[in-house]
DNA sequence: GCTTGACCTTCCTGTTGCTGGAAGCCTTAT
DNA sequence: ATAAGGCTTCCAGCAACAGGAAGGTCAAGC
């Protein structure tokens, strides 16, 4: 099938397909005509990839994964630890958004917001310790 | 002062600060040796910049907000508003990444982690709706 | 059989926010 | 005098694509 039946099918835009195409992590047949040709199984890596990349892999990380998802004979503890290790990270991303968010917040509610020119929130990134 | 003390005032590191004078977010003097002088506001300058970057606002932002800060007829309203909206966008993204870690972590408990070769996760990303 | 329009191809550029390195001055200390 | 360190510029590249130009191809309709 075509790039854009394959777009459709994994949801990904053509665009990025064709890049991952260019980075190898698919390779599609080619037709006569020199369009791109996937096969099913093709359709289906695009899709593991968008799943993947929707959940905060990195593309070096997906394709670790992908090595994995073609490995047969892959332990599953192996996943899980990648698994685990991105969960990790995104606490710890979660974290560090939130204390943000909240030293923002602060800041937003400690303005009175009107027409004078002094503001708490200029003076807080101006100069606060936080 | 040099480009090196600056760095050391401001936290940024000395690459950042000549990048940030490319992109003309300061314009240090320059001594008869070429060197960068910074003044005690252009240190000032650069230390709200790492600030207001490490909260999440973007370069174009902290021009935004540079430009409030060197406007002293500004209304503290737009710097509020600036705020509150990064706020709400901080919030979004929260929600986000608290759902991706979510399906991560479903995947990860569902999983042995053992030696054997089939692994939920695997095939969550495999195929899964979600 | 010819045109139209939708697709496909490649290649190049731009995005955001830096970071690293190379080649070469300048300064400071010994 | 010399060596180490700091400063300068410029060039390259990272992630992960997105946009667009210039051109080839294909199926349908008239």
């Amino acid at each position: 099938m075509k790039i854009g039946d394959a777009a459709q099918r994994s949801g990904l835009p053509a665009k990025t397909i064709r890049y991952y195409e260019e980075i190898e992590l698919v390779a599609p047949a080619r037709g006569a005509n020199g369009y791109r040709d996937y096969s099913d199984n093709d359709v289906h890596r695009l899709a593991f990839l968008r799943r993947a990349r929707g959940l905060g892999f990195s593309v070096a990380e997906c394709r670790a994964l992908l090595s994995l998802y073609d490995d047969d004979s892959r332990a599953s503890a192996d996943v899980k630890r990648m698994a685990l290790a991105k969960v990790g990270e995104i606490d710890a991303k979660l974290a560090e958004l939130t204390s943000l968010r909240d030293t923002l917040a602060r800041l937003a509610a400690t303005c009175h917001g009107d027409d004078r020119p002094d503001c708490p929130i200029i003076e807080g990134l101006a100069g606060a310790t936080s």
